[in-house]
DNA sequence: CCACACTCTGAAACCGGTTTCATAATACAC
DNA sequence: GTGTATTATGAAACCGGTTTCAGAGTGTGG
């Protein structure tokens, strides 16, 4: 059984609960063959404290909270695999909940963490509006990450995604590329939407005429990919280079394009958003935006750890990274 | 602030904290009027029960604990999120830790898990001898998922992967291949050993010998995919077909493989482990034997909350699906 | 030898709930 | 109308720790 009390050991080692305590906790001067006692009674019974009460007499739970939205992209995955690594020997444990994208189900998963009386909280991307954020949160320290935010209220780590549909859309005009399509993302993301405006700043940097029949509704998903190459294809849409709104949706393009019989990237040029791990190794290895996931959610874990303790952290941007690969080439003739 | 307490409510609707408690649970009848005085309170004071002191108090802190090993492949971040999936709506939230695959960690991790008084806990693949499992887990239940324990002490979840080897290994038979190649798992991993077991048997069951120079040693990266098809070009080992340790092996192979500019699936076939999202849309799409890591995961979550309720779970041994995708073709003449 | 400072240590209060127990109030039967 | 069963409710104990507070014991200075 495992119901070793603090108690018990008192008892074993002939002294009081609260000696017992400062010993554990090195709280206080305790004479050493005391000391001593409570250490080999400690051993002997397999005390574990029990971290429950512990939390309630502190006041402090020693977990973050994070709020993730698990569902579809790798992305978030990784977001989160970097919030465990940066919380590692922190003395923090994650409590994972999941948003699933929906603001209610968001709400409802933030305040599950503060009843936990979480000592702090991780919010992963979601929708949930940010007044609410502020609101919900109160006097608990939190971050936001891969999510921009207009308001200082918080601190936030997001990635400039106009920036990265502007260089990833940039490394297309610089190969020759006029005809350039766009499969975007869930059209009220504002990471979709931003890297849609990033594509429309290059083009009219370079003097192109944004095309309408280049551009295609998407989802992230790489089915939307596959959709809208098809679309572009049935439309006879003359397009020589293509911008996908994540790497998903480049796999979903590519394959409609393998089916066909075009080649990449002798006939069509690739860009995706993101350098999920298969990017390198997909055929041919795809050009992407990497977006610093994890290290992104290893920020944000420190950040929060940070903000517990009293610091003051600043919101940080950081900006994607063009990983060049084989699926983009020089436009053909 | 959120600290409102029980304490507050009940002043603020004249009543004691035990009538706050019975109203807030429906633990006892309440006469009408107090009930709604307190129903107001709540709702005005904006009171959210502390979950530390209910766990204290109840000695119960709906809670799971979730051992999983992020580093490296997508399986495993499947099956935590089918644990997720499964525990929705059950009242238990999910705590996570990482073994990161090594074996001393994985004990921390379950400790700590334990020190948080846990109600259950789902044990994501990992490699803690299993006498110890038993004995670390001691009164608290425990489901072992993606892991063949022989022991009957726990309830486990895993796929056959021999049969998973065998009929992946088959299908190419079938499919007139007899230069059968394959790239192993990490070397002590059970499932890789399990797998190759598979491979075994279907070529002893059709008459091929087995050939030591077609065996790849490799770790589940798509890295050793490489390495291993690099290999046996180098080695100038003849193959037509390749049976990869898991799907990022097979992207591995087909990206080298493609880099040579051999053919898949007319001069080469792959098969994989695994069905991750991109199995589908690699070009050609792979044919690979599905684990279902969601499923399994999600089975897990509620075998575990069952287990606490005191009901009695038997293991779960699940097949694999092959699923024919387009990366295998009959074997060229 | 006494006063005072300082070091250890245990008793008790506390964290914020739940639950037992006793009691006051009410209902019901006779 | 009295006795008894039943119901509603508050006081208090409890969960397992931490922390405050006060007292006991020791040491030092005058």
């Amino acid at each position: 059984m495992n119901t070793v009390t603090i108690q018990d050991i008192a008892e074993a080692a002939n002294v009081s609960k609260s000696t017992v305590s400062r010993v554990l906790n090195g709280t206080a001067t305790v004479a050493a063959d005391k000391k001593q006692a409570v250490l080999e009674a400690t051993k002997r019974l397999g005390f574990q404290p029990n971290v429950v009460a512990r939390s309630l007499a502190r006041g402090r739970s020693m977990t973050i909270g994070v709020l993730t939205q698990l569902i579809g992209s790798p992305f978030y995955d990784t977001v989160a695999r970097g919030v465990i690594i940066g919380l590692r020997d922190s003395g923090y444990s994650p409590i994972f909940v999941d948003g699933q994208w929906q603001q209610n189900s968001e709400v409802e998963a933030i305040q599950a963490l503060l009843g936990r009386r979480v000592d702090g909280l991780v919010l992963i991307g979601g929708g949930v509006a940010e007044k609410d954020i502020v609101e919900l949160c109160g006097r608990t320290p939190a971050v936001v990450v891969a999510r921009q935010l207009s308001a200082q209220q918080h601190t936030t780590i997001y990635m400039d995604n106009v920036d990265g549909g502007y260089r990833a859309t940039r490394l297309l005009i610089e190969n020759g590329h006029t005809r350039i399509a766009i499969i975007k993302g869930l059209a009220h993301h504002p990471d979709a939407i931003d890297r849609f405006t990033g594509y429309q700043k290059a083009l009219q940097e370079a003097g192109i005429p944004l095309d309408a029949s280049l551009v295609l509704e998407g989802d992230f998903s790489a089915d939307s990919g596959v959709a809208g190459v098809e679309r572009l294809l049935a439309d006879d849409t003359r397009f020589t280079a293509l911008v996908a709104a994540n790497d998903m949706t480049a796999f979903g393009a590519r394959l409609a394009l393998y089916r066909k019989g075009i080649r990449v990237p002798r006939e069509v040029s690739i860009v995706g958003f993101d350098d999920q791990m298969e990017a390198t190794y997909s055929t041919p290895p795809l050009t992407t935006v990497r977006q610093p996931a994890r290290e992104m959610g290893q920020q944000a874990a420190q950040a929060v750890a940070a903000l517990i303790d009293g610091e003051q952290v600043t919101s940080q941007c950081v900006n994607g990274e063009l990983i060049i690969r084989e699926s983009v080439a020089a436009a053909p003739e």
